[in-house]
DNA sequence: TTCAAATGTCACACATTTGAGAAATATTTA
DNA sequence: TAAATATTTCTCAAATGTGTGACATTTGAA
């Protein structure tokens, strides 16, 4: 894939997460190409969208397969599994949303559907494994951890526009308000 | 303000919040009005969105205030403003939004940055106060709070579209998690 | 330098969205 | 019920967005 064709995806996932029905126009100047360039690279503006979702999805599971295996510890993993999400951004925010919101049909049948619920399968035993060995507090259903979680990563992608703060200042605010947060 | 103004507006703002150049036809339809009618209350497009941004300010200012006033105990306060926020649902996101966008031009010439910074300065004193009391861990900075704050209200108004769980018990979830989180 | 690939410029047809007039219909209010 | 008011329906012109062809320009590698 070429330099610009990314340049274009990038700017495309940050200019319809904030904005889905944004012109064309705004992704190519936010991508510093013309939009004739652009629909060089995609049939229209459909194409682009699913070569979105793609990338999105792709980028996002590969980030959290690799924090869930970069460690035995369910604590570690956790951890790991926050920053992951962190480091995608806006990217996160979208992959979870695509899965969560009301008109998307989610269904096994669809491989990134079934991925993902693979992925927060492995999120929710991690968490009841953190419950059972008393790391984490038994009063906070999986559920609300998952949401609490995106939350998270939600604030400290804001908090990287709005504060001094470094980077990984930030990141370890962020996971040491989550882990007291749901601690027992 | 008639029944027809106020639905449009709200259905202006659920509209926008997750599609900010969503066609006038899809609030209309969501109103349930014609798009006529739309644009006999509304000159044109930027006089909805102008208004719709009106409406979020006045409302969710007056319930941060409400909040504030409700007490002299700067631990209720803050857990009102958690309440208020989570109240306010989707118009909290965008008020907050409104405010720390980058092409927002904050200034205290303008009667909403002032009534925001009025509150958020309200805000922060409440933290100071807080910690001063050793209820709040000394080593969250009152800037990564207030990005926690909105982003725990973000979490609490996702959750209520995706769990099973009652709209008091999901509030009183965000609460234990919020002041567990910032605990010293 | 030279050539090919990538990108930009301009022009165009077409689709969608927008905003508004005029008359018909529905709803409210006195 | 009758008048006043609000809404819908149908219509249309202007504005904006979309996708593409033809050709010019730039860029980078040989």
């Amino acid at each position: 894939m070429t330099h610009t064709k990314k340049r274009i995806i990038e700017s495309a996932i940050r200019i319809f997460n904030e904005d889905l029905s944004a012109p064309l126009q705004k992704v190519a100047d936010n991508a510093a190409v013309t939009r004739r360039t652009l629909h060089r690279y995609f049939k229209d503006r459909n194409e682009l969208v699913a070569v979105c979702k793609q990338a999105i999805e792709s980028s996002c599971k590969k980030a959290m397969i690799s924090a869930i295996q970069s460690s035995d510890d369910a604590l570690i993993q956790l951890e790991r599994m926050l920053y992951a999400g962190i480091d995608c951004g806006a990217k996160y925010s979208v992959f979870y949303k695509l899965h969560q919101s009301k008109d998307h049909k989610h269904t096994h049948q669809n491989k990134n559907c079934a991925d993902y619920d693979h992925i927060y399968n492995q999120f929710q035993g991690i968490i009841i494994e953190l419950q059972k060995e008393g790391k984490i507090s038994p009063a906070m259903s999986p559920e609300w951890i998952q949401v609490l979680h995106s939350g998270i990563i939600e604030s400290t992608v804001n908090a990287r526009q709005t504060t001094t703060k470094s980077f990984e200042e930030i990141k370890e605010l962020a996971w040491t308000s989550y882990i007291k947060a749901i601690a027992p």
